[in-house]
DNA sequence: CAGGCCCTCTACCGAATGGTCAGGACAAGG
DNA sequence: CCTTGTCCTGACCATTCGGTAGAGGGCCTG
């Protein structure tokens, strides 16, 4: 159909024809051909960038894990560099953790409007978290290392006493699919015939901000 | 391989085998040959009994619905009984809407222990929830009347004044759509690694009875 | 024993799927 | 002009899929 291409561009457009097809049909549901074909290009084109349907999941997965990488590192310098002006603007002993909840509120916070405003990425993620799943092993290796980063740092912080004691890996598992959570969610919705409705969504970004803050905040 | 076949339950065998596969592997992923060998049978006898795959999936998601509403079912019976046993014992004005929380609370914790008991029937729950998947308007057509009864009837009490008011959809279907992604949650627990834990799962219960209470309970 | 009936099997089919191979269009550069 | 490399395509292939046709066997009833 619309073949508008500018020459080039065409493994992007693969990449983002795949990432929805892969979103909502899943990846058995989805044939190279129908995906070509809605891409007014030919299957074997498709095959030519990406080797087998095999690695283009793996290149649909890599993209999404870099651009939410790279949103959570941009608030996290964001955030990190607000954290040392405060410091360094007030005395060290103003406020205890305030910064480090606002930190994980602000994570929080990207990763909800991320999901809002690109949820075929939400439905990748739903997809490719089932378990033997091609591709939930890449998507494992990627946020693994995310993972390991974010309990590090709140044990430090459960350590230095700035925020309490709990199982940190299960803290973060559970936010995790929370996220994903909302992608059912959305998807009933829908099927219920109900529109985008913001409220369920902000309601549930208020309950696990409130769940975190109980398990974290020292100050409860 | 086990083709522990004691005669005449071939169709049950079939059931099990398609409902574990259709929850784990999804719709597309499921292939009667597979299922057959894991059965020790051959394809062509899984047809016989359902005349193809989509009617077999039509089978499964009719047993389960049948077996969730069955469950409601006893379970509305037992808490309207209570609730007449109390109210001839003591005076009507006694509690104005406990019973009809205790109600609310009943079903969600038959629904949440048939969740924990059963996840196979989340996972076919969360794969037939997807739009566009064969068997989303069957199991919709099964929700629907239990639904709209729950719907009428949070209105009444909305009218009488023993709930508060809201928008009694969105609530169920908030409510719904938290059952379904705590099978997404187990999966995600299970994946990374973390045993059969009943912490989440408990503290997801928690969070819908609170938030249920609190957008019903006229007393607050 | 005959004749259904229920259940399962072997054999086969057409369509669709992921993937291979050789080659065409075309621009860049010698 | 010819070569080279990039990008894309048509023709083809092997496999797998859901589904059909028909035969055989156990079993009950007449």
């Amino acid at each position: 159909m619309a073949d508008v291409n500018a020459r080039g561009n065409t493994r992007e457009l693969v990449l983002d024809a795949a990432l929805a097809s892969f979103g909502t049909a899943g990846y058995d549901g989805t044939s190279l051909d129908d995906l070509a074909a809605g891409l007014g290009i030919r299957k074997q084109t498709i095959l030519y960038h990406f080797v087998s349907k095999r690695r283009l999941l793996d290149a649909v997965v890599d993209r999404c894990a870099g651009d939410l990488a790279a949103a959570l590192e941009e608030v996290l310098a964001r955030s990190r560099a607000e954290a040392t002006a405060a410091t360094s603007a007030g005395p060290p002993a103003g406020g205890p953790s305030s910064s480090d909840w606002d930190r994980v509120e602000d994570m929080v916070k990207v990763v909800f409007r991320i999901a809002l405003e690109r949820p075929v990425l939400l439905g990748l993620l739903r997809e490719v978290s089932r378990p033997g799943s091609p591709g939930a092993v890449r998507v494992r290796t990627h946020l693994e290392p995310l993972m390991a980063r974010a309990r590090r740092w709140m044990e430090d912080e459960m350590a230095a006493g700035r925020m309490r004691r709990t199982d940190a890996q299960l803290l973060l598992l559970s936010a995790y699919s929370t996220v994903v959570g909302v992608a059912t969610e959305i998807e009933v919705l829908r099927a219920a015939g109900v529109g985008p409705t913001l409220r369920p969504v902000v309601r549930r970004r208020a309950e696990l901000l409130r769940f975190l803050r109980s398990s974290l905040d020292p100050s409860a």
